[in-house]
DNA sequence: CTCTGTGCAAAGCGTTTGCAAACGA
DNA sequence: TCGTTTGCAAACGCTTTGCACAGAG
């Protein structure tokens, strides 16, 4: 069980009771929907609101918090910001894990390419997931 | 001005004229989102519904004839299907360009590591396009 | 104490659905 | 002709907004 106190405050946001939940609830499940999180944060806050979670994700998502993650045929998941990385998501169990994988290079030569002057790379691999090829 | 007929039926898809410039349109500008699209349809059928537009997205993606874009922090963009290529987008100006990187060695070290069977790899670059660096 | 955050209810907006008429094959 | 598609209007669901009260600093 971490403490987000500080953190939220070096991202310039107040530290609620609902905000670090937020994050405790992000630190511990990695990747979270909405509608998840909601369900989560209601276990802890009997009558918190779908309104705060969705202005608490959007403030926390402009002060670089969290980051949202667009993954093909889902819903868009939550993430505490973290060192860059790609996501390989299973297509039939919807499980999502987080990968390093060097792009630099990849990078490197769609920046030649193209003449963009790229400073993000997203990456979303999917397929199938250990559990789900035996099936 | 391509014929997209015979490429609707391939995808079991009748042949009206809205689907007809649907593809059209898609063809001549690459990407599209829903409301850009709108638009253009409105041009040649004046009361085109934007219900007609939703239907007919939504079963050409089941029907594999085009694939929904998701890029980062915008609205999701169409595009015709093709052969797997990445995309590059500028964050100021929102153009996007097809790229073709050979993702094949970072999916393979990816389904090492994860041990997920990978059969697709979504990559979006996003940064400055030539034009923008220059402002 | 002041300003921000919370919860509630209502509004907003993009997307989907049901239906009668029009149309493709 | 028959089954599908279109356009319209209504319904739907997710997200945002306005406001009064509560709480963080």
């Amino acid at each position: 069980m971490n403490n987000y106190t500080d953190i939220l405050r070096q991202h310039h946001l107040k530290a609620t009771p609902q905000r670090l939940e937020i994050a405790n609830a992000l630190g511990c499940n990695g990747h979270m929907s909405i509608e998840r999180l909601y369900e989560v944060m209601l276990e802890k806050f009997n009558s918190i609101s779908l309104a705060t979670i969705y202005k608490n994700i959007n403030l926390m998502i402009e002060n670089a918090f969290i980051q949202e993650v667009k993954i093909p045929n889902e819903k868009s998941v939550y993430e505490l910001s973290k060192d860059m990385h790609s996501h390989v998501v299973c297509t039939q169990c919807h499980e999502i894990q987080d990968i390093k994988l060097d792009l630099a290079q990849t990078t490197e030569l769609a920046s030649q390419t193209s003449h963009f002057k790229i400073n993000k790379a997203d990456l979303v691999l999917s397929g199938l997931c250990q559990k789900c090829q035996q099936l």
